[in-house]
This record gives structure tokens, C-alpha cells and sequence, in this order.
RNA sequence: GCCGGGGUGGCGGAACUGGUAGACGCGCCGGACUCAAAAUCCGGUUGGGGUAACUCAGUGAGGGUUCGAUUCCCUCCCCCGGCACCA
């Protein structure tokens, strides 16, 4: 370390080689400090970190040094979420198994993660396609199933009819397979489903105790559940007596607006009439071919065709004619509804498209509405041409609907929900195989927990087309556990989302053997401090809501939610887009480290954008950041003999270090509120380098000038060393710093030298700057006012007697308000 | 289409609770050092008018509330994320 230069590749070796000797991040339960869990969302094993990791790691790196230096246990842990599609796609393309593929990643991604500096505890790493690990993924799995939360359904897939495959959404490309380009259809399989829907309303309340989560990210997950409350209603049938068609609606005040009923093109009673009438069997073909994304589904054309049914209204009597719709979604409500044209958006732009008739029968209090036969006016309003509801409310009308035919036995209140439950079967290979054994006897069987794991075959033919389960027989041939006659083991496998719903429990207890966790989670959880993309807003931290729930069910972890604190990171862009191999604007992280180092990329992230918002990758920018670190280093070097250690005394300071000195107090004051409260760390750095300026350009005069510099430097090390931790151990070194940076005690801030007796305000007058004041803090309003007409440059501004009045904000500005008749014209 | 977020100098961004718009950095311009260049240091840098003091305009567009709006409300435009089998 005698070097005088700065040499990065030196130093973050020898820094990381010290924290790793004095086993910095290793954290045992026992530590008398009180706990912090800092945690950063695992990456998937892709190859190599990307930027947008890179930022990730930082963030999460940062508050965990932050809070290790307020005296925390801290705990950050990392692994990898290893099972994915992305290793199968590579192990077709390179001829290797997606085994070897995955292993060779993460010995590369751990590398880098290394390189950077992060203070990850590795003994706990996780890797979730290694059996210790899925084992208890699966014994979890039938606890849920034994309890009835684990089900078997129907459900839709895409089909590839060349590969005879499933794919992915992903692998859909505009309605063919990506690899055959045949024309993907759609076909029913039976699916493992985990019942969310029964923890429904749970996580809808428990976002109002997640205060330390963005409000969008609850707003978006309330609305993802999508909670209504509404009324089932039967209209009855006319050509089959004592049949019904039952639709949910949460507009129950627009039924006398109802001109028609819309189905699902896959609800039973389209499929029946399918069977009768070929252009109905064509519609119901047509729609087995479109794409299962919600997104293509609601910007596709409202198309239908009508029905050989007719219903009676329930309070008119009158017949209604009953269409197969697209935009009707088989998986809510009830998969039918009741269309009100006049009031709805979709139901108004198929009945002008098909041209059914269209009925207002709500207006609003106030005038200028538009017409409804052009525009659908979907806010609620007061009731008209409904007889019985003629002048209420909607909230009225809906309730007397509820009694009417509620009463009648025709109509009852439900509650449902967007949220639908979680199908976490994969026909694929690289996942947890699903622990259950298909007996032709005894049915379906789950694997006895003395089996466990289900182990992942690894040497398999993979061909890329089916799964290898399906052809394995070894794997799937099997004998049943209850009544040992053969059996086929399921060869499905999870959603990669189950994986990653629990990992952040596993990491308290990486290695317990006998259970799926112990006391440690209880030490440990919940998370205080969770960082990941904004891309997660609702699926994974929605499923690791729930899992933490069922967790918790089970006795296994404390309290109602896993993550107390939330921060959704945002992208890293550049030339506005997101990194991608196909737009070719990658930047690869390794390359940054090896010509600038770990600090400067760090402190890059951080300094550029503030953490939630997007941020734009600049090489000119990384140069920037790279000559702040520069000067800091010069700044220890050159100031060395001006500066001396000792004790500070703020009285014996020269004018200059005065002030120095109540900057370098607010510095440390407003760098821990941005750091621990706002997490805004781009305004840390911007007050850091104003502090490393004033601190280059300030000459000691007095003895106790020399102290101070000492100690201004020292601090700055302090307060920098979240972000670019080497370079501020090697430099504390060299300052003769006791002991490890990383374990110093956070600075605080002398309050004398935050109490300010003078401050400059701002002088308006009608709202436009006129200029300033410099004001003590006892003066009073009146005298302030008095200086400001006594002062030509204001006054000039303020005619004779023309005060309307004086709008006085304390230590901030006046502004002198005019009156109208003394402004010139 | 629906849900969520964003739009401020040439660029990234700051302004935290409605109170000095443009902190900090990049870039650019000028200067110092140098035979020269790089590096480094110093100064300037929202736009218009003015030698200047100063002055007018200005936070995606339009409107509103307010003594005062980047910040609150309404309408609209554009960009980004999510939409259940990418992770």
C-alpha cells in the first residue's frame, strides 16, 4: 500500500482479501448486535451478470454496509435461481446438458459478483436446481396438497402441432411455434394448481401493513387481485324451461339496460352449441387458435357470433338474445355476462360492431354527458328509464336489484377476484419435478417423504423437443407407494416461480438437513431490507407473499409478510432502450471492472439516477465517476502534511474552518437521511463531491485547521465507503485508520455545528424573484419588513402604499403581494 | 386494451412538506501548466434582449386552483415496465 497512485486492480484485491481473512459478512445468530437482513434478488444463471444486476447488487450492497456501520448483524446472503427455460434453449444449441451449462454460469457470475466487491455471507449460497434444495420444495408441495390447497385442473397450453410440444408464451411468436413456425393452437392438459385464490383476500389487506414498500408497487398488485364485489344472476332460458345462464356483474344498477348476453367462446354451453352450428363450431375453432396472453386478447377486435339461445330478462320479461363474445374471459366470474352497451366500453364497441341495440339508463347529475349511443358513460351516476329505480343513485339501485331478485331467489352477491390460482405445472425438463406417482389403482399418490427428493435426472438425451421425463424411463416408471403395483411417476415439472417464492427463508437455515427450515428463520425473517427490478412487482412478490403465508401456516416462519422493506430498482438503459443481445447496446459489467474497477462502476450506479428510476449507462459518465475517485486519492496523498490527528476543538478554528466544519456536519447529516431514509444515493454522492471540493480547496491557517482536515478526510472515507468500499479501506490505511473500514461506527453530526443562527431568504414580490435577505435567526417579521423597504434594489420594485399584503415564510422567503390598481397596465 | 411509472439545459440528473428551477456530474467554451499533447487545475455555460446593471420567457402540450406550481386538480401527447408458461 505504498503505491501513490491509484491502482484499483492492487487495491480491491488486497481490500477484499482483508474483509474476507476477518470474515466481514459471515453472521452468526449469536452475534450480540441486533439482526438486519439485507437481501437482493437471486440472479437466473444466464452466462454473465448484466448491468442491470450490477445495479441491483450495488443498491443492496450499499444499505448492507450502511447498516453493518450503524451496528447491525447484517445479513446478505446471494445463490443463484437456477432452473429455467433459457438453460434448456443452450443445451440444444451447444450440444452441452443444462446441468453442465448452469454450473459453468454460476462459477463465472460468482466470479464477478466477487470482483465487485459485494459482502455476500457465500457459506449460505443457494442454488435451487441442486436436490438439497428442491427437496424441501417438494415436501412442501405435498403438505399443501394434503391440506387441499394443492390441486389438479383443465387447463390451457399452447400447442406446437409440429414439435408436439408446449411452449412458453416467450415461444409464441405472433401466433407460431419460434422454431417449427407452425400455427400454435391451444389444448386442455391436466395441470397442478396451488390455490392463491384462498389467501386472496389476506394479501389484498396485508399490503396496508407493507408500508415500507412504494405505493405503486401496492397499487399494483390491490388492482392484480382485483377485488369486486358484485351480484350472480340466472337468466333464465327460454326454449329449455328450468335451464340458466348465470353472469356476474358489479353493475347491477344498469340491468334494465342489459340488450344482450355475452359467453366465453370456451364456456360449456358455446361448446354445445358448437356441436349444432358450424359457424359457431368455426368461431370456437378460430379462438382455440389466438394467443393465451391477456394483451393480445384485449387489443384483439371484439369479434362474436350470435347463439341459438334466447333468456328472459328478469324484470322485463323481455328476450334477450345470448352471443358468444371474444372479449368475455372464460376464467372470471362466471364466464358470461350481462351486456350493457350504454354503460360499458367493450360491450359498446360490439354492439355498434354487430349492431345490437344500445339503452342508457344512468345519467349524470351534472350537464354536457355524452350520448350514449355514441360513447359508452361508464361512471356511475342517477337511474333512469328503469321502473322502480328511477331517480337513485347507482349504489341505491344496485342495492334494491340485490333485494328484488335476491328475494326471488335469482340473484345472489358474490365476491370475485382478478387473481386467479397459480398453475405451477411445466411440461418441461429443467425444473423441481413434481413429487406425485400416477397409479392406475389407487390415482394419484404423492411421493412418501422418506423419497424425497424426486431427484432431476441430469444425463439425459435432450432432443429440445418434449421433455427427456416423458421418455425417460428409468425416471418415470415407477411403482406406487401405497399399493407397490407400477406406476408412472409425473414428469411435469414447477414453474421456476415456486423456487424463488421461498429462498429467502432458506438462506436463515441454508443447511438444515432434517426440515425445510428452523429457528434460524425465526432469527432472521421477515427481510428487512428486499431490493430488486420493478419488473417483480406483482408476480414473484405477490407468490413469495403467499408462500410465506402458507410458511407460516405451517409453523414455520414468524409474522404475516417476508419483506418489511421494498425497493424497486429501475432499469439501466442505454441510448434509451434496455440492454439487449438483439439491439446490440450491451455493455458487459466485467469489462467496466477490468479498465475502470469495482469503485468506479459502483459508484457510477449509484451517483447516475436516483435508485427507483431508470437509468441511462454513460462511458462518460463511468469517466467522471472514475476522476472523483482519482482526486479523492490525491486529496489523502496531497494533504498529508497540512493535516494532523487529534482531538477537535470547533472554538479554535479559523474563519474558513468553520465553516468547513458545519459543512462537513451537514454533509454527514444530510448523507445518512439519504442513505437510511430516502435512499436516494445519487444526492449522497453529489453531497459527498461538494465536500471533497471545499475539502481541496480549504488552506489551514489555525493548528486546529490541520485537525480538522484530518478529520474532514476521514469522515468523507466513512461516508463514501457504502459505495466504493476498496478504495476507501486502502485509503483509511494509509491515513493510519484503526481496524477495518467496513466495521467503523457511522459518523455523526455535531449538533452545534447545525444550529444556525443566520439564514439567506428569498424576496419576492408577486411571486417573482427580486432577491435575497440574509436574516437572524430572533428577527422579527416586522423588522424584516422594514429592511426590505428600506433597501433601494427591493424597494424599487414596491410602490408607495401598493402593499396588499406580506406572505412571510419563516427561514425560507417573503413575498410582497400588490395590490391590482397600483400595477402598471 | 387494462394496470403502474416517467417526461426538467446539449446529456444524466437536483429541487425532500406548494416557497430561489437547473445542486452534483458529463459535454462544450475560455484560461493556466507544457516545446506540444494527454492528464491536472482555474473560470464560464437554460434560452431571448442588453456593453452592463438588469430584464423577459422557461420544467412534454393545453387549461385550472393558489400570494406563489417541476410539485396539487382536469384533458391530451409521447416513452418505459407488467399483464399470469421469460426470469
Amino acid at each position: 500500500m505504498s503505491d501513490h497512485r491509484y491502482d484499483p486492480e492492487t487495491i480491491e484485491a488486497w481490500a477484499q482479501s482483508r474483509w474476507q481473512k476477518e470474515q466481514v459478512f459471515e453472521v452468526e445468530e449469536q452475534d450480540p448486535r441486533p439482526p438486519y437482513y439485507v437481501l437482493s434478488m437471486f440472479p437466473y444463471p444466464s452466462g454473465r451478470l448484466h448491468m442491470g444486476h450490477v445495479r441491483n447488487y450495488t443498491i443492496g450492497d450499499v444499505m448492507a454496509r450502511y447498516r453493518r456501520m450503524n451496528g447491525f448483524a447484517v445479513l446478505q446472503p446471494m445463490g443463484f435461481d437456477a432452473f429455467g427455460l433459457p438453460a434448456e434453449n443452450a443445451a440444444i444449441q451447444n450440444q452441452t446438458s443444462p446441468a453442465r451449462w448452469t454450473e459453468t454460469n454460476i462459477a463465472t457470475m460468482k466470479g464477478q459478483l466477487k470482483r465487485l466487491g459485494f459482502g455476500y455471507d457465500w457459506r449460505r449460497e443457494i442454488v435451487t436446481c441442486r436436490p438439497e434444495y428442491y427437496r424441501w420444495e417438494q415436501w412442501l408441495f405435498i403438505e399443501l396438497y394434503r391440506r387441499g390447497l394443492a390441486y389438479r385442473e383443465k387447463a390451457w397450453v399452447n400447442w406446437d402441432p409440429v414439435d408436439q410440444t408446449v411452449l412458453a408464451n416467450e415461444q409464441v411468436i405472433d401466433g407460431r411455434g419460434w422454431r417449427s413456425g407452425a400455427p400454435v393452437v391451444r389444448r386442455e392438459v391436466s395441470q397442478w394448481f396451488i390455490r392463491i385464490t384462498a389467501y386472496a383476500e389476506e394479501l389484498l389487506h396485508g399490503l396496508e401493513t407493507l408500508t415500507g414498500w412504494p405505493e405503486e408497487v401496492r397499487r399494483m398488485q390491490r388492482n392484480w387481485i382485483g377485488r369486486s364485489s358484485g351480484l350472480e344472476i340466472d337468466f333464465e332460458r327460454m326454449e329449455e324451461a328450468g335451464e340458466t345462464i348465470r353472469v356476474f356483474t358489479t353493475r347491477a344498477d344498469t340491468i334494465f339496460g342489459v340488450t344482450y348476453l355475452a359467453l366465453a367462446p370456451e364456456h360449456p354451453m358455446v361448446l354445445e352449441a358448437a356441436q349444432k352450428d358450424p359457424a359457431v363450431a368455426e368461431f370456437v375453432s378460430k379462438m382455440r387458435r389466438r394467443e393465451m396472453r391477456e394483451a393480445a386478447i384485449e387489443t384483439a377486435d371484439r369479434e362474436g357470433v350470435p347463439l341459438a339461445i334466447r333468456v328472459r330478462h328478469p324484470l322485463t320479461g323481455e328476450t334477450l338474445p345470448v352471443w358468444a363474445a371474444s372479449f368475455v374471459l372464460e376464467g372470471y366470474g362466471t364466464g358470461a355476462i350481462m351486456a350493457v352497451p350504454a354503460h360499458d366500453a367493450r360491450d359498446h364497441e360490439f354492439a355498434r360492431r354487430y349492431d345490437l341495440p344500445i339503452r342508457p339508463v344512468i345519467r349524470l347529475s351534472g350537464a354536457g354527458e355524452p350520448d350514449p349511443q355514441v360513447q359508452a358513460l361508464t361512471e356511475e351516476g342517477v337511474v333512469f328509464a328503469s321502473p322502480g329505480l328511477d331517480g337513485l343513485d347507482s349504489a341505491e339501485a344496485r342495492e334494491r336489484v340485490r333485494e328484488w331478485l335476491g328475494g326471488r331467489g335469482i340473484a345472489r352477491p358474490a365476491l370475485r377476484y382478478r387473481l386467479r390460482d397459480w398453475g405451477v405445472s411445466r411440461q418441461r425438463y429443467w425444473g423441481c419435478p413434481i413429487p406425485m406417482v400416477h397409479c392406475p389403482d389407487c390415482g394419484i399418490v404423492p411421493v412418501p417423504a422418506k423419497d424425497l427428493p424426486v431427484l432431476l435426472p441430469e444425463d439425459v438425451a435432450f432432443s429440445g423437443v418434449s421433455s427427456p421425463l416423458t421418455e425417460d424411463e428409468r425416471f418415470f416408471s415407477t411403482t406406487c407407494p401405497n399399493c407397490h403395483r407400477p406406476a408412472r411417476r409425473e414428469t411435469d415439472t414447477f414453474d421456476t416461480f415456486m423456487e424463488s417464492s421461498w429462498y429467502y427463508a432458506r438462506y436463515a437455515a441454508y443447511n438444515c438437513e432434517d426440515a425445510i427450515l428452523d429457528e434460524r428463520a425465526h432469527h432472521w425473517l421477515p427481510v428487512n431490507q428486499y431490493v430488486g427490478g420493478i419488473e417483480h412487482a406483482v408476480l414473484h412478490l405477490l407468490y413469495a407473499r403467499f408462500f410465506h403465508k402458507l410458511l407460516r401456516d405451517l409453523g414455520w416462519v414468524p409474522g404475516d409478510e417476508p419483506f418489511a422493506r421494498l425497493l424497486s430498482q429501475g432499469m439501466v438503459l442505454k441510448d434509451g432502450a434496455k440492454m439487449s443481445k438483439s439491439k446490440g447496446n450491451v455493455v458487459d459489467p466485467e469489462a467496466i471492472i477490468t479498465r475502470y474497477g469495482a469503485d468506479t462502476a459502483r459508484f457510477f450506479m449509484m451517483f447516475a439516477a436516483p435508485p427507483d428510476q431508470s437509468l441511462e449507462w454513460s462511458e462518460q459518465g463511468v469517466e467522471g465517476a472514475e476522476r472523483y475517485l482519482k482526486r479523492l486519492w490525491r486529496l489523502v496523498d496531497d494533504s498529508a502534511p497540512r493535516r494532523s490527528h487529534g482531538v477537535l476543538d470547533p472554538e479554535a478554528l479559523s474563519a474558513d474552518g468553520r465553516r468547513l466544519w458545519v459543512r462537513l456536519n451537514e454533509t454527514i447529516a444530510g448523507v445518512s437521511h439519504d442513505y437510511g431514509v430516502r435512499e436516494t444515493f445519487n444526492t449522497a454522492m453529489a453531497k459527498l463531491m461538494e465536500l471533497t471540493n471545499s475539502t481541496s480547496r480549504f488552506e489551514p491557517v489555525a493548528a486546529m485547521d490541520r485537525v480538522l482536515l484530518d478529520q474532514v478526510i476521514r469522515t468523507l472515507l466513512m461516508l463514501l465507503h457504502p459505495v466504493a468500499p476498496h478504495i476507501t479501506e486502502a485509503l483509511w490505511s494509509r491515513m493510519g485508520g484503526v481496524g477495518l473500514l467496513a466495521l467503523h461506527a457511522w459518523p455523526e453530526a455535531d449538533p452545534r455545528a447545525l444550529a444556525r443562527e443566520r439564514w439567506e431568504i428569498v424576496v419576492q414580490v408577486n411571486g417573482k424573484r427580486r432577491g435575497s435577505l440574509s436574516v437572524g435567526r430572533d428577527e422579527s417579521e416586522s423588522a424584516i419588513r422594514s429592511r426590505i423597504l428600506a433597501d433601494a434594489a427591493l424597494a424599487r420594485h414596491i410602490p408607495p402604499d401598493g402593499v396588499e399584503r406580506w406572505v412571510m415564510v419563516p427561514g425560507r422567503l417573503v413575498n410582497v403581494v400588490l395590490r391590482k390598481e397600483s400595477l402598471p397596465p
